[in-house]
DNA sequence: CAGAAAACTTGGAGCGTTCCAAGAAATGAC
DNA sequence: GTCATTTCTTGGAACGCTCCAAGTTTTCTG
């Protein structure tokens, strides 16, 4: 195998009889140098094997790398990420902004700890950041001074964020499910610390149920208490299970521990598909016995079947926005999409 | 905002008064500095808000990137590719084998011309080349002497290829329907050139059906023809549509053309469903009236109705032996993976 | 406390490019 | 044939880093 050096401008130039910055030229702006010395220098890289300049010397030099790195949300590996119904719909987003762009897409991996090290070490202009927990993935954007944008979450007016108005989704499909006539409910929420799904009866210490969450959920959370509320109902007095993103047990777990729910809201479609195919195990007829409602409105809600009732959003428009402010990298500023009702097949009014 | 030069190590060595290099061990490899020097270059890095090595000096000393690039096949750009289903099968493979191997997975963008500078461009150590009539693009790689495989395509001993055996797989198809006793067939075939659905019927000179056609198009008529062959029908005596990738008026193209076929074999479960979805539209019963065969296996194919007969094979562990391939960078060699004949719900005995 | 050994630090070289001011050569005008 | 113009070419300066052989300091040993 070739294992001898590269040869590089200088090595061109030399052959040639001419400097590097000639060679350089005739690469990059071959229109202003003359053509016998072109043909020249040309013959001379075909000689030596030298097939144009090395991007590692232009990057050094022009310090962009022309890409956009794509840092998925929470401890997701690019693959799982890339698995997810949501997470898909993200990437189409992105994709969709670095083609008018012209750039690349790089998806950034490194699963927890070493994540922040990913983002020190990303060939990239700038970050589209997914939903975190993690103040350090912030952090670790911050310093690489890039710029950077947030989706699904919000960091205060001095980082530019996109985002669905969670708590307007919420509310409306409770008042979508009260409208039908509902009044016993049960939350299937999501839980952001590892181990078996937790669950939050009334009458408990209910304490737990907003520490290990997210700002993301505490804001569909506020929602479904607020339409609650307008109901006269307590989301103190209701049960909310909390599941693993993932976790195919979710469906179970909240049937069995809510018996007598006539509708129950969750966190996200994966989730509601999950209940919705536990339900179909167990006999449970949705919508008639039981109505759900999922969250986000990916393209799977829609192919469920009975199709998915969800509060939905444009996804793959939220990262394309998103991604364009990156590209665009302007003052911060906060977007916040709006939510919108999608009612298909899995609400009813309760049977009495 | 804060327009002045970024510091680099040597300012950081100047404030701390120690050397470029002692600055570098600090921060990677912390251990062989003496700690009072080490606090002292920390310090002084945190007070020049100097936040550890930039990547571009690295990249150019260490010569590489960890990331894989991805070429999307044809002339796809990024987000095409993205949006369709078997893309986002040979993405997710190839995000598995980049969590394996700690690297990010860049998907390169660039249509038709920009394709090839895009490669020379990429920032990346190989790359994974989705299945492409453009000789181009293959000599784009080679010049940048990185590592690369080809999927969905063969180039001869010297490149690394994987790709699934559409010669099989198609004879496979058209013996599952002799078997139910087809025998009045037609194929709905795929066109690489740009423009309205080409028409081969029985008759016409045949000859350029096999011209526009990628090796890739030629080995599943092949195997078409073979199994054509094996029940004493010549695959010249058969209505040919060819339609571009994504062309929504397949389905109805090759129905107008073979009004008398009972089973129709097609490239792709795309043109499969778009197949399915306008015989429903002309209220033409599948299976009864009409068999139809999907190629390739990806999830839509199952959750089509009714579920799609197809000739299958593993995309995703494609991609990720291609992507692992990569990452090895041994000898050439060309992986020929199996295909299983999926049957599913739209293959039945003709009704006569 | 000298000398040897170990531990740490230094500074030059090199990675390959692009930019740019200044110099050189070719061309044109009279 | 000289001088002014125009058109190319040059080589130094960055870009920011890591490696490594050589040098310096510290620690240890007898």
């Amino acid at each position: 195998m070739n294992k001898s050096r590269m040869p590089t401008l200088a090595d061109v130039g030399r052959v040639a009889g001419v400097s590097r910055g000639t060679v350089s030229n005739v690469f990059n702006h071959p229109d202003i140098v003359r053509p016998d010395v072109r043909e020249r220098v040309r013959a001379a890289a075909r000689e030596l094997g030298y097939d144009g300049p090395d991007v590692r010397g232009k990057v050094l030099r022009e310090g962009k790398f022309n890409a956009l790195g794509f840092v998925p949300p929470g401890a997701y590996s690019i693959s799982e990420f890339v698995r997810s119904p949501y997470g898909r719909e993200l990437i189409l987003g992105a994709a969709l902004a670095c083609d008018e762009a012209r750039a690349t897409l790089s998806l950034v991996n490194g699963t927890a700890d070493s994540r922040a090290s990913a983002i020190r070490e990303a060939l990239v202009d700038g970050f589209l950041l997914g939903q975190s927990l993690d103040i350090d993935l912030i952090t670790s954007a911050q310093r690489r001074r890039l710029p950077f944008v947030i989706m699904d979450s919000e960091a205060g007016p001095e980082i530019s964020s996109v985002r669905v108005d969670g708590r307007a989704g919420a509310l409306m499909a409770i008042r979508h499910l009260a409208e039908l006539g509902h009044r016993k409910f049960a939350i299937l929420s999501v839980q952001r610390t590892f181990g078996p799904p937790i669950v939050h009866l009334p009458g408990e210490n209910r304490r737990g149920h907003t520490t290990s969450r997210s700002q993301f959920d505490l804001e569909r959370l506020e929602g479904y208490a607020q339409g609650l509320r307008e109901i006269g109902v307590s989301i103190d007095d209701i049960p909310i299970v909390e599941t693993m993103p993932g976790d195919a047990t979710a469906g179970g777990a909240v049937l069995d521990r809510a018996p007598d729910a006539t509708a129950i809201v969750t966190m996200s479609d994966w989730q509601a598909i999950t209940l919705l195919d536990e339900a179909r195990r167990r006999g449970i007829d949705v919508p008639r016995r039981l109505s759900i409602v999922g969250f986000d409105g990916t393209q799977e809600a829609a192919r469920a079947t009975p199709p998915l009732t969800t509060v939905a959003h444009d996804i793959v428009g939220k990262a394309r926005l998103a991604a364009r402010m990156v590209f665009e990298n302007g003052p911060p500023r906060q977007v916040l999409l709006p939510a919108t009702l999608e009612i298909r097949s899995t609400t009813a009014p309760p049977c009495r």
